[in-house]
DNA sequence: TTTGCCGGGGA
DNA sequence: TCCCCGGCAAA
């Protein structure tokens, strides 16, 4: 079963080598762009047939070429290039075939194959190759050979220019870009069913977001106009795996979850999320407008209010530019863990609980490292239920001061790295969708954080604020386990340094189990 | 599994 | 108060 799909799959779309259409005997490389075959179940039956394989070469032009020229080709050029190791592969399990040829060489296709869920495999039927030929083209293309051939379905393009300038667009029009992040909590916090009036792009930008995000900060820099299909990092697996494992490893092994995500319309994060916000959870929309503070339970009416309200516009929310975006904030209110942890908290720290705040909404439930040497509580609770929305917000409850390091870094450093000017590098590139995934990494456990890790903001105020924020959202669970357990520290401990031969050398602590005095961290 | 250390308890 | 250890949670 498997075989025979990798061989009649692999083929599309990838490198091959044919003889030169100069004749001078030189091989030249090109992608197959298509097959035409009479007979296709070639390797079932191990009958030979006429296949033309169509061949994009290196010089943009298409041609035609016979399975055998093509087979003629790589076998002039073996010993260069990846098909090398691949092709002897081929070769050592049967005859020479070019089918089997090319089965050996596509590894990487082949392994992508496998990953496919059968359900979803894409056909390779003749008929329905051209579909399957745009899919291939897509990976392709755009990691071996430069060929301008990659165009996909007018559905896709259209698709992803909409979205795509809309990522942009927020994106330029304004430093506190924060839209797409939005659009996914909003997502996430189950509003879905709820604002289903808030735009056309809404329903579908769950998937999209992911993987815009992906992309859309390194494009500012690269090449805007040539956004690379939303493949982002995981994309790029089906080719490097396979080429350490080699062909057919057989497994469909773990990337089945990409491979889904990449077959359409499921999503890449789509999944753990919800699974992490199985705490019960109610999300609220508060308005950030000054002495406004209305509290709404959709997105869509919390936009709507700030865009006819504030915003003086009348206008559907299709014609918004996002900007209510940044009046608003989320508010989501764990109802067990939440309760819980002030509960017990009340006693200790009652600071806590800041009547101050005008909210509606009992404080948000954030996951964070405890703290047990806190200090600042008192302040924290301002900005309860903020998100970095509220920095630029036309309110002022955002004095929150944070001076630890460990609620400093993670927070500020993901704003700054996701600043638009990151380096298209292959890192930074991650960044955002890194940070993506920590603004959902970060809600694990009992959080209820919403923050929009995505923030473009490169002013530093900005970042401190949103630290502070962000801060101010991980207090309560740090008072709550701060109560508990401190965290572990990764110095080295008289424990490491002494061993335990030299246990009477560790300083008291150490022998006590207590924690390490000598080598605090 | 190892490590750090909290909480608790005995002396 | 000193000392030890069970046990939890992070690494």
């Amino acid at each position: 079963m498997h075989t025979r799909r990798l061989v009649k799959r692999s083929i599309l779309g990838s490198r091959v080598y044919a003889p030169s259409p100069t004749g001078d005997g030189a091989p030249v490389t090109g992608v197959v762009q298509a097959v035409k075959q009479e007979n296709r179940d070639v390797s079932a039956t191990g009958a030979r047939r006429s296949s033309v394989y169509t061949v994009l070469m290196q010089d943009g032009s298409l041609k035609e070429f016979s399975e055998e020229e093509i087979a003629a080709g790589f076998n002039h050029t073996a010993a260069k290039g990846p098909f090398k190791s691949s092709l002897k592969h081929s070769y050592s399990n049967g005859a020479p075939d070019g089918q089997k040829m090319e089965g050996g060489c596509l590894s990487p296709e082949t392994v992508e194959e496998q990953r496919l869920p059968d359900g979803k495999r894409v056909s390779r039927d003749p008929d329905t190759s051209s579909v399957s030929l745009l899919e291939q083209k897509r990976k392709v293309v755009s990691s071996s050979i430069d060929v301008p051939h990659a165009r996909r379905s007018e559905d896709e393009v259209d698709m992803d220019k909409v979205t795509a300038a809309m990522v942009l667009t927020s994106l330029s029009t304004s430093p506190l870009v924060r839209s797409p992040p939005v659009k996914v909590s909003e997502g996430l916090s189950g509003s879905w069913k709820d604002n289903g009036s808030v735009g056309p792009f809404t329903p579908s930008s769950n998937s999209s977001s992911c993987g815009y995000w992906s992309w859309s900060a390194p494009s500012d820099q690269s090449n805007p106009s040539t956004p690379s299909p939303p493949l982002s990092a995981d994309s790029f697996k089906p080719f490097r795996v396979p080429s350490l494992g080699g062909v057919g490893s057989g497994s469909a092994g773990p990337e089945d979850p990409s491979l889904e995500e990449q077959d359409g319309s499921s999503l890449l994060f789509d999944e753990p999320i919800p699974r992490k916000r199985k705490n019960s959870m109610k999300v609220m929309f508060k308005c950030l407008w000054k002495n406004c503070g209305k509290v709404l339970s959709t997105a869509a009416g919390i936009q709507r209010h700030i865009r006819t309200i504030h915003l003086g516009r009348n206008c559907d929310s299709d014609c918004s530019d996002g900007e209510e975006d940044f009046y608003y904030t989320e508010i989501k209110l764990n109802t067990d863990s939440v309760a819980d942890g002030l509960n017990s908290l009340l006693p200790a720290s009652p600071s806590v609980l800041s009547p101050t705040l005008p909210s509606p909404s009992p404080l948000p439930s954030l996951g964070h490292p405890p703290d047990p040497h806190r200090a600042s509580d008192p302040k924290e609770p301002h900005a309860g239920g903020a998100t970095p929305l509220s920095r630029s917000a036309p309110s002022a409850l955002y004095l929150v001061h944070t001076d630890h390091a460990y609620q400093a870094t993670a927070p500020v450093s993901i704003p700054s790295s996701n600043s638009s000017n990151s380096p298209g590098s292959a890192s930074t590139s991650f960044t955002p969708t890194n940070s993506s995934s920590f603004s959902i990494s970060w809600q694990s456990p009992p959080v209820t954080f919403t923050g929009n890790a995505v923030s473009p903001s490169k002013s530093q105020g900005f970042g401190e604020q949103r630290s502070q924020t962000i801060a101010v959202l991980s207090s309560p669970p740090r008072a709550t386990t701060a109560l508990s357990r401190k965290v572990r520290g990764e110095g080295k401990k008289c424990r490491k340094v002494y061993g335990m031969e030299n246990r009477d050398m560790w300083c008291t602590a150490c022998r006590w189990k207590k924690a390490c005095q000598r080598f605090t961290d």
